[in-house]
DNA sequence: CGGCAGTTTGATGTTACTCAATTTAAGTGG
DNA sequence: CCACTTAAATTGAGTAACATCAAACTGCCG
């Protein structure tokens, strides 16, 4: 069971993980990706608080971090992508902070968590990549506190919809601004703060302003730059 | 210019570093703290996205981190005690995430920050502290984005209440649940996405329930039970 | 005493939520 | 291929929560 395919463009975190397991700089060569998981749409990965003494990382199709309180509103943290470790935090904390749950058929790889005198030994590179991954990640957090705290319902949605299209367009060739885009109202609803019903009219005003269209799983964008006006610059 | 009474009773980062630094376990015996810089109430310290060359620690007073939108929406991200960091990322990046403002008459520290080559070289113990931090700042985060997306702003208004009651109560004793609290209704409204105007009815309404009065830079906590009734479970 | 910043209160407006009905899309089994 | 079923999206009407605007009030300091 090969992930040599396994991308993950923005941190170098799988390559990372590969290497210091394997020792060798080239992903290629490690032969046998651990642990490999498959989870059907819908089904729970991990559960927050749950002892994770592993590091997990998605291999293929999408999931989202979530939490959910005591009464059933949920927040959605983020969305994962290929080649998205599930937390950075996850490295050196022992208990998941979130739960996670499968948008589309995922693979997750899991890894062994390297130990306390482990992680001391690591090698610079090692580490350098952990601490701007861990930087990124939190200034993701950041950026969604600022979106949640400022911004009107029409501004969360293109940044939601920007957001994305600017991850997965650094993971693949996207052809006529037509972007896979799996998520239900009731996610895009979820991680903004939203209800789906208004998310609904907001996106079908989009539409008749020949701004973008969001359909059967697929996102058009007709006017990139009228819909990159709507999100303030963070 | 000793900083012997500079608590961090959260983190412990204060004496870690200080340890790193001097090479001792005690902080008594660390002579000079470094660096000690005092602000007004209002002075900016630290601007975003400016190289921050130290890393800067809360020594006495209030402070909050902030980010501000290109037309003036203000999201305040959290508020500063004594003994914390502005940002425990701030340790191995080179760069502010948001920008940091004196709420009271304040006291900052500031340590060199290590370069790569000493962090790969640092303590388990401080290793250890360091990615704790991390993640109670990462679940801090997570909380917030939770609050933000779910909760009404009744709900919104006692969670933070409660999350700053708490922490003023781990660094110092607090009599009659009354607690020293700087804010303006501007800096809660804009913490928590609201208007100082809907804050100050939520507010009142607060009061006239028996819950709790916040006045002259005091808040006394009249019913701590059912204010906590109001914060949901996270 | 006057002026200023912050708070409170009232009246009104807007945004987004709720409830409910209808339409569309996606399966499923005959 | 076509009924039938089910989940999701859309649309409309009414409502609640919160924002906005403006005026009055408070405390503070010169």
């Amino acid at each position: 069971m090969l992930c040599v395919t396994c991308p993950n463009r923005d941190s170098g975190f799988c390559g990372t993980l590969l290497e210091a397991k394997a020792g060798t700089a080239d992903p290629r060569r490690a032969a046998h990706w651990p642990q490999l998981q498959i989870a059907r749409p819908g089904e729970q990965i991990t559960a927050r608080n749950a002892p994770a003494p592993q590091i997990l990382i998605l291999c293929a199709g999408w999931a989202y971090r979530y939490i959910e309180l005591a009464d059933g509103r949920r927040q959605i943290l983020g969305f994962l992508l290929p080649g998205d470790p599930f937390s950075v935090v996850s490295v050196f904390d022992p208990h998941m902070q979130f739960s996670v749950k499968a948008l589309t058929e995922v693979q997750v790889s899991r890894f062994e968590r390297p130990d306390a005198r482990a992680r001391g030994a690591m090698s610079d590179r090692f580490r350098l990549t952990m601490e701007n991954a861990s930087r990124d990640e939190h200034a993701g957090a950041i950026e969604l506190i600022t979106v949640l705290g400022t911004c009107s319902a029409e501004e969360r949605i293109a940044y939601l919809l920007q957001h994305l299209a600017q991850r997965l367009k650094a993971r693949s060739v996207i052809r006529d601004q037509s972007y896979p885009f799996p998520l239900r109202l009731r996610h895009i609803a979820d991680a903004l703060g939203l209800t789906p019903v208004h998310v609904s009219r907001v996106l079908s005003h989009f539409r008749d302003r020949g701004l973008c269209v969001l359909s059967n799983g697929i996102l058009n964008v007709l006017n990139q730059p009228e819909l990159d006006r709507l999100v303030p610059a963070i």
